[in-house]
DNA sequence: ACAAACAACTTGTTTAAACAAGATAAGGAG
DNA sequence: CTCCTTATCTTGTTTAAACAAGTTGTTTGT
């Protein structure tokens, strides 16, 4: 579908990263020959290598080039980073998942969710509680608060499956920004009857609000993960000195 | 320092909507109005937006316009974000920042301390491990390696004030791009003996690795944060589906 | 031999222009 | 009135060109 010409590059330049064609530290290709190559314009390369930067893959220096800075990663443990489902997640680590459905009520916001959710008071939501199994075990306990007048037509069927899929491309719905906070708190019963915790006695939680193509927010779930197989994993750039 | 135009449309932009100049959910002016109040070029403009976004500031719609997405946030924790020192966290928070030094040594990296750290094995290294107080409370236990050629005259008064400070304002030296990676682990005897625990028996874990303008990782730090202070802020950006 | 100057690379910033594609409101045909 | 077309707004993609600035190797002058 993304016939574009930079995510083609980026994609391209990426796995020939990943495949490790380019040693570590190596200078990739200048931007000159990168536009002889995939003649194209200087801009559509610098807009490709600025994706990269932004993946941790590369380093640009001034003068000198574009460093190689990928290291493959050994993989080990359940990984999260962008955007994406629990089984999209499971796909890209190569695992089985599998999701049970614990509740499916619906529910008005009052005060104290609005407070907690950013829903406005008085919004019509459903509510959820999901265990995601990930190579039979269970790992993952969501509670999900989704706004009943965008996500329509919600059912249990769906919700034991992927949510994510149906919003796509069910209901044709663009998944665009989420502002996400993690934290650690103490065990709940509800966590400890799902989730083998073990010795733990607190656990990762993940709260995020997450806004569709329209901007406006149609899902809060906070993501209560157990810790021996919570791994997030994040690339920074510094900013520039004010 | 920056007088780059793009960056101070960029700021300009951010503390007008942090100044809330722009209801929620308001459309931003377009960019040819932009680009009139400004004086510059469309690609000007649309850098400075596409920062927003990545900020999750602002969202864009093709055909609608640029629309704001942004809420002040309680800003109750002690919050950590993009790449900053503890001290630059503490300013940002306005809370005052104590920092004591444990350990202060030199070694070489063996393969397990290889293999932990991402350095190449013989590598000379300084070992420090360092204890942050905000407001008074102990909140994380730092363990640092910085790589020697890298990091010289590295002293234990450089480490009990700020090591990034130095390296930035002496060492002119460049902190571009930092990895990641954050776990949630069992609480070891030194945790104990210098966090106030309580009830937790885990603690929240970031591991990273940071990377200077010339490419070469000069530090590795895991830093443990007590669970009750620990808050991890984070906006992400759905890529286009493939 | 040494150092300064220069040329030839590299990436960084900015402008200009053209076309594509989605959204919206106005206008006309039925 | 309803529906379709159209014009006009919006952002999205791509190309072209110019200049700035950092790095590196070469040449030149002493």
């Amino acid at each position: 579908m993304p016939k574009m010409k930079y995510i083609q590059i980026y994609q391209d330049l990426k796995t020939k990263i990943e495949n490790q064609e380019y040693e570590f530290q190596e200078l990739l290709p200048s931007e000159n020959t990168l536009i002889f190559t995939y003649s194209c314009s200087r801009n559509t390369i610098r807009r490709a290598i600025s994706a990269l930067v932004a993946d941790g893959y590369v380093q640009t220096q001034q003068g000198k080039g574009v460093r190689n800075i990928f290291q493959p990663t050994p993989q080990t443990s359940f990984t999260i980073g962008g955007i994406e489902s629990f089984r999209e997640s499971a796909a890209r680590n190569h695992q089985t998942a599998k999701t049970a459905l614990l509740c499916f009520t619906e529910l008005t916001a009052d005060e104290k969710i609005a407070k907690r959710t950013g829903f406005a008071p008085g919004s019509s939501l459903y509510y959820l509680q999901r265990l995601h199994y990930l190579d039979g075990k269970p790992l993952i306990l969501n509670h999900n608060y989704f706004l009943k007048n965008v996500v329509t037509g919600l059912t249990p069927e769906i919700a034991e499956h992927s949510i994510y899929e149906y919003l796509e491309n069910t209901l044709h719905m663009l998944i665009v920004t989420s502002k996400r906070i993690m934290t650690v708190e103490k065990m709940t019963q509800i966590d400890e009857k799902y989730l083998e915790l073990g010795d733990y006695n607190c656990l990762a939680v993940v709260s995020s609000q997450t806004y569709n193509g329209d901007g406006v927010m149609f899902e809060y779930t906070q993501s209560r993960h157990r810790p021996d197989y919570f791994c997030f994993q994040d690339n920074a750039v510094r900013r520039r000195p004010l």
